[in-house]
Parts: structure tokens; sequence; C-alpha cells
DNA sequence: TTGTTCTAGAAACATTTGTTCGCAAAACAA
DNA sequence: TTGTTTTGCGAACAAATGTTTCTAGAACAA
């Protein structure tokens, strides 16, 4: 017996797994997954399913049945840290002037807002970022970063206004360039010393729910 | 033995299913339940289980262990639907022009799109939207439906001009006023005859994620 | 070649867990 | 009161299921 090196069973495994917790709504047993791929034996299943949760793909409580979980969900917590008027600064998560006692946890998609960790929210409060199309009582969904790639929504404190706005940025041979999301709107050029970049904008969210 | 018809034990066990699910990831048995729930019986909770599932509150697999289902989730599947450009007619589900199989699902809280069933998603192509704060790409999430509160963003088809604009709609003596979301933006009058609901919004959304 | 590692199968074992049955006490309606 | 319904306990059964052990073929490196 024995099968060649090259089968992939354990994505086979893995992937039959994500499609049973999405049809059925729970984790499938060893031996449903046995059945699922056209195996014959529990053991090689319990042998993949160790290497999948040493290899940190799932994770399972011992001897607890259908216990099994996907690491990678395709839903993420996200804390709304609270509201932002005017130009204020936007707070990060680990400053210590902020309270990191979320408000809220806004459960959103992957795909919507990627699957990185250091991702918060924020209630905008007034019409200040009204040329990047964001209304009063739009939840922004930052990532806390320095580091934005030309053509990136970021948050940029500017220091010489002492105010925040959402641009685009765009690093010019002299200077920084920020470009409202309005094209119609001209861009501005500010000193490379006068920005400070406080996140990314990874999502806009408007609820019309009252 | 037998305790009082007033004790709320079934509330009790739905609320630890609600607390263990959200805590580990997938359902109790019953007799994590009776465990939880201070009880004594597997009985018991069984009989509860029963009532809770005759009543429509949980979903279970029969002889399936673990296989507990909450049935008011807090993550709605949306459709959607395509994309609509400038003032195109925003399509409708159930329309016999719209091809029905859903582009995507879209996976959103339920406290960004409430739990009503008749909900999908556009996105929105080209800046006709702009006044809404609708910029191009964004997806917006309609709630099929002719009938709309005063004060309530609803899309409208107007008959005469043939365009559908994203407006606030308020009923006015002899007419129907539709009032931007800028509020820096004036207000357009038209007949009643002219205008025809086509669903309301829900929400917003936008992702800068490529 | 030889030894190691990875993969796979078969069987058996010990728990976990859904289900059922009988009995009892409290609440409720008539 | 009397009878019915709801709630609860206890025990026992049968099935589902995680785990372990032994065996063995195939790929790979030395």
């Amino acid at each position: 017996m024995g099968k060649p090196r090259t089968s992939d069973t354990r994505e086979t495994i893995l992937k039959f797994i994500q499609d049973f917790i999405d049809e059925r709504g729970y984790s499938p047993t060893v031996r449903d997954i046995v059945k699922g791929c056209g195996l014959s034996s529990t053991a090689v299943v319990q042998h993949h399913l160790n290497v999948l949760e040493k290899e940190g793909r799932i994770h399972r409580d011992p001897e607890v049945f259908r216990s099994i979980q996907l690491v990678e969900k395709d839903i993420v917590s996200v804390p709304l840290l609270g509201a932002v008027a005017a130009g204020e600064p936007i707070p990060v998560p680990d400053s210590n002037s902020w309270v990191s006692t979320p408000e809220k946890l806004l459960k959103l998609p992957t795909d919507l807002v990627g699957k990185k960790g250091n991702i918060y929210a924020v209630r905008v409060k007034g019409m200040s970022m009204i040329d990047a199309f964001i209304a009063d009582g739009d939840i922004v969904i930052m990532e806390s970063t320095q580091t934005v790639e030309d053509g990136e929504m970021a948050a940029v404190w500017l220091k010489g206004e002492q105010e925040v706005t959402l641009k685009r940025i765009y690093r010019e041979p002299s200077c920084i360039r920020l470009q409202p999301a309005n094209e119609q709107m001209k861009p501005i050029y500010v000193d490379p010393d006068n920005v400070e970049v406080q996140g990314k904008v990874v999502a806009v969210v408007r609820s019309l729910n009252r």
C-alpha cells in the first residue's frame, strides 16, 4: 500500500473542510472527511489534521467532536474605536491618548478589509471628508501603518495646519502630492516634513439603518 | 421534583448556546448545556431544544453531535448582482431582465444591513452618484421595496428623465421632494407620476483594497 | 543499495454524545 | 377538587467519533 508523496491529499482535505463548514455550518468529523475525500482510513485523516494544525492552518480541541476550525476565517472582528470630528488626528490603537476599550466590534468580511491584524474603525463626525466621498456618520476602516505606497488612500496629519485629511499619496521629486479622491478637485503639494501618515484607509462603510 | 412553569430555563439555554458558539466557534453538546445551565438531566435540555427548534429559533441535524445552529445569525449573505452605470435603472432581484446568478455573495453583519430577506447589492460604475457621496466602484446595498418612508434614501427611477438617482424622499402636498444627501445641493421637486421607487438604500460599502 | 520520511490502510478501543423511557413535582384550566 | 400540561431528574442504550497501534508501499537522500 501507500500512495505517492506527490498526492496533495492534505489540500483536498482542507478544501473539503472549508466546503463542509460553508454548507452545513458545523465542522466535519474525521469519518466525514474520510468519505468526502475518497479515503479509507481515519488514521490518514488524523495524520493530515495533525500536520494542518501544526502548520497553523486549522485548530482543533482535542477529544471534542466536530471542533475543527479554520484559522483563515472570512470574517474579521474590527474594533470601532470611537468618533473623529473635523480635522482631529485619527486615533491609533496603541496610542496612550486613546481609550483601548472598543465601542463595539464590527464583524466584516476579509474580502472587504483584508486579513491584516492591525485594523480598526472610526466613525466620522461632520463633513470634513466630503472630498473623499465620506459623509457624516460614515465608518472608516483603517490599517495602522506609517508606510504607504504611492496612490494609496491614507490619513495624513498635516503638522502645519494641525489637521487630518484623507488623501491619496504620491511622492514627487521634492514634495508630496496629496490627491483628493474627487478628481475634480486640485491636488495639494506639501513638504515631506509637514506630513505624518497615521494610517491607510482600507474601507468605508455607511449604514442607512437607524 | 419538578420546577415551576415560570422558570425561563429555555431562554437561559438559548443564551448559553449563543455565548458558547461565540466563544468556542462550535456548538455545545446537550451535556455542555446541562452543565452550563446548572441543570442535572440531559432529558430536560433535549426537551427544551425540541421546543426551540419547533419555535424556529434554532436548527439541529438529528443524531449529529454539536449540530445546533442559531437561526438568528449576525451575518447575512447578500448577492452582488452586478454593476450599474450612470442613470441606469437599478436591477431588482426577481426582474426578468436580470440574470439571477449573483456575481458573488457578500457576507455582511446584520447590524449593517438589517435582518430583512430581500437584500441585494450592486456595484456603482461612474460618478453619477457623487451627490450622495457614492464614488465609482462603491457597492450599494439595497432593499427591494416600493414603500419608502419620508426621509429614507431610495433609488428612484425618473420616468421623464429616464434615469435613476439616489435621493432622500419627502412627500409634499402636491409633489415629491427629492433631497440630495449633500445638503449643500438644492432639492428637486417632481410629479408623483414621474417617479418609481426601485428600492431603499440600506448601506454603502467601499473597499480600497485591490 | 540502505535508511529515513511521508503517505495510506485496517482494526480495535475508549469516550463522547444523541436519544429514550419512566417517574415526580409544579403550574394551570375547568 | 381533578385532569392536563410543562418542567425536571435519573438511568440506560446505541451510535457516533476521536485516538492509537501495527503494517506497508512509495519517494527521497546519502
